[in-house]
DNA sequence: GCGACAG
DNA sequence: ATCTTGTCGC
């Protein structure tokens, strides 16, 4: 049944998140391990994965955690899970991962078991990777759970390190130009966004490679892999919340998913303004 | 009391 | 995260 939010966890489960993280973080690998992440135009690189959850509007519990996998450089989704869960943790700032990776952790086990030929090279995740209070955002909990290079992305800036969205952080997005420009610790998507994205490690890749693959995603300002797997994951509750006989009562300790897919291919409304970038000239 | 707050 | 469809502009 529809649960409410829960209360915030006791000090002593963040204690013990705490040390999950930095146990953990003892095995990211910050660099490139991959031949593709040292090519300049990322050759080699075909598939390029991208994981979100989306919410139930006044359930504190239930959620869609979803998987896509897009070809590249062409950005079309191959694959496609989408999944029905009841999350557990409260979200709680600097600890994301505890709430959501179990559930993605699982969509990679059924992709991998399903369909191995199209386990992704990366994963793009919305969130962070090591630019975290403790250098250890969801990005990278899900790159070392999975092995897999994993790029955080965030849309807000997580003030962190004494880091400050001022005037003076303003001003470094505000300089930027182009499309792709970037400073160490922002990207400006495509020409017309002003908001950039902010990215970083997750695992097994450089901050140079991680922004060189999410500028190579980037068809609206939100890389393909994730605003597909967050676009799906809602037109999913959305389905789900319309259907007659939603779920099932008891079967909800398997946490089953809806078989995951091989898309052939999917269209959907393109953003507009800033989230929009300029028409192709010909 | 004030500021910060990934999703 | 969620509340939100069509609509004005280049």
């Amino acid at each position: 049944m529809a649960g409410e939010a829960e209360a915030p966890p006791p000090e002593e489960t963040l204690s013990f998140w705490k040390r999950e993280q930095a146990r953990l973080k003892a095995l990211v690998v910050v660099g490139d391990t991959e031949a593709w992440q040292r090519d300049a135009a990322l050759s080699g690189l075909r598939r390029v994965g991208g994981v979100d959850v989306s919410f139930v509007k006044g359930d504190g519990v239930r959620a869609c955690a979803s998987l896509v996998v897009l070809s590249y450089p062409e950005l079309e989704v191959v694959y496609e899970d989408c999944c029905m869960v009841s999350l557990t943790a409260p979200y709680v700032s600097g600890f994301l991962a505890f709430r959501e990776v179990p559930f993605l952790v699982d969509a990679v086990r059924r992709l991998r078991e399903k369909e191995p030929r199209l386990v992704p090279q990366v994963l793009l995740v919305d969130g962070n990777g090591v630019l975290h209070h403790r250098g250890f955002g969801v990005a990278c909990h899900l790159g070392v759970l999975t092995d897999l290079p994993c790029v955080g992305v965030a849309k807000k800036l997580l003030q962190v390190d004494g880091l400050e969205n001022d005037a003076q952080h303003k001003e470094k997005i505000r300089l930027l130009q182009a499309g792709g420009d970037s400073f160490p610790l922002a990207l400006k998507s495509h020409d017309r966004s002003s908001r950039p994205l902010y990215v970083s490690v997750g695992h097994k890749i450089s901050l140079e490679a991680a922004v060189r693959l999410t500028r190579g995603c980037c068809r609206f300002r939100i890389p393909e892999p994730v605003r597909q797997a967050d676009i799906r994951s809602r037109d999913y509750i959305r389905r789900t919340l319309a259907a007659p006989e939603p779920p099932t009562p008891a079967q909800e300790r398997s946490q089953k998913a809806q078989g995951p897919k091989v898309c052939p291919k999917g269209g959907s409304k393109e953003p507009e303004g800033e989230d929009r970038p300029p028409e192709a000239h010909s």
